[in-house]
DNA sequence: GGACATTACGTGTTACGTAAAAATG
DNA sequence: CATTTTTACGTAACACGTAATGTCC
């Protein structure tokens, strides 16, 4: 079971074909379907089925553990390599759209650029797991996640990192104006909403599994799947009746470019928190110093 | 990055000696030698320091990632492996001595044989990482671990496994009869103790470490250090004065072999809890019967 | 029949063992 | 000086590429 087996192993079942997987890690097509014949073997269980591609009960298994752990050998070089080479004079984060939104995250950068005018900076927004993928290779210094705990417990992360809350808000459901909700200005439960329709939008907020997860049920089947990243979209969609949506409550304005929606309070406990996370920092790198004056 | 270098690394870490590694799996020592130099030219760091044979620092990060991936591996085999072979009829339980002691689970494992009176059964009692290795690899079908967290707070696991609570127990600080604090049967909260003499007695008790980490602070410094995993023996060591420990509520009698003891209530807001963990249990298999006996 | 995966086979690399050299305490 | 690690080198295994064969829409 090397690592290289497994990696191509996801790979073919990500991209579902042998052939796009060899394109993909620059190997022919014969070399995969040998890797993969080799780890079957090995493990003496079919892991895919083919024509069409797809992972069977045993490779959907193994998926579950493979995908982590080379997330986390990423991390161990990552780790190490920075043990070596010297502290890069420049700062690449990678956050959520709702943790640029509801964190000073920002505003801390802006100052940080004020004091060191001749910084690099790089800073890429996108879903949560790939911040966390990011932040975990090396690729990204710092990482800022969010997502919808209970109050004081910390966001689950699948690989170890250093994790700490920068910013909570209060949890908020996103209906249009004139949507029966809207009259209930003192808050809802998230239990009532079960049975409403949603849009599902699990690269901006947080998804329907991660609510049922947290609030226990089974409910909150999805009308509507939103694979974007964009929060604005994501408000029009709202606005435009597809179906409610969690949100955490933004900043004054934030809302005001899609009119006719109302942000009902959620009244069960949970709050949604902004976490920075990193591997082992540099003393006095960049990434150093933002991390300070974010906990700060 | 090869998980196989990766082993032999840890293997040699462990062992303090490149030699004795190579005895253990079944390499020369000129191969081992070679894996280690392949790693450590492969991350351009000094991994080892030689003679004597101990980590550096990049080595110790690099052992603090690849424990926990080469664990993660061998489950990764198990789990799917037991998806081809077939249930065995035999129940493999490993378990902590204070899960034996404070969990139902030795009573319902004796209903358990007299309804299945030709059942095979194997029970092996370890230290909490023994038992979650066990648990991990599939050589135990099931793991009863134990650890101190605060209430409703699920135990921490290096892997991811299916953990269920089966017990929860009051703390309880073990002083000797003519101690101090045993007139004060009220209860003690843990800061007030942070200055005491302690036995730190990882593999049997709560360790200091985790102590330390559940309640915030950098005291408990040990006076003595026992590595054995026999509960009687440290309640001896406590009854002797050699320092407090930390022990959940022991059933009557428990503690009678050693007189001379006092368990005072820890005030704390915290409880000792067994977690019954396994990976994917077969249906119908002992292991699966005997882990609805446990969570009914 | 065409796209895609598997099998067969030849080759170059690599990873190990043996044996000799170097290093360290 | 003895023990232990490293280096040198020969060999055998293996993993990949090429190319032919097989298989499923």
């Amino acid at each position: 079971m090397d690592a290289h087996l497994l990696r191509t192993f996801v790979t073919v079942a990500r991209l579902g074909s042998f052939s796009a997987a060899a394109v993909e890690l620059q190997y022919t097509q014969a070399a995969v379907s040998q890797q993969v014949a080799a780890l079957e073997s090995d493990l003496k269980v079919t892991l895919l089925r083919r024509r069409p591609v797809g992972p069977t009960e045993a490779g959907t298994r193994l998926l579950e553990h493979a995908i982590p752990i080379l997330l986390r050998m990423d991390a161990a070089r990552a780790d190490v390599t920075r043990m070596t080479s010297p502290p890069a004079a420049r700062l690449a984060l990678a956050l959520t759209p709702l943790a640029a939104a509801t964190s000073p995250a920002l505003t801390r950068l802006a100052e940080l650029r004020a004091r060191m005018p001749r910084l690099d900076v790089a800073v890429r927004v996108t879903g949560r797991d790939q911040v966390v993928e990011a932040a975990a290779r090396g690729e990204a210094d710092l990482g800022l996640t969010d997502g919808l705990v209970a109050p004081s417990d910390p966001l689950p992360l699948p690989v170890p990192l250093s994790a700490v809350g920068v910013a909570e808000s209060l949890v908020t459901v996103i209906v249009p104006a004139d949507h029966p909700l809207a009259r209930s200005p003192a808050g809802v439960g998230l239990a009532d909403l079960a049975d409403a329709r949603w849009i599902d939008a699990p690269r901006v907020a947080p998804s329907l599994d991660e609510l049922r997860r947290t609030a226990g049920t089974d409910g909150y089947r999805p009308g509507f799947r939103y694979d974007g990243a964009d929060t604005l979209t994501l408000l029009r969609l709202a606005a435009e009746g597809h179906g409610l949506t969690l949100l955490p409550e933004l900043p004054g304005g934030a809302m005001a470019p899609s009119p006719g929606l109302a942000a009902i309070p959620v009244t069960t406990r949970l709050v949604h928190r902004v976490e920075l996370i990193h591997g082992t920092l540099p003393a006095d790198s960049p990434a150093a110093t933002f991390a300070a004056m974010l906990t700060a």
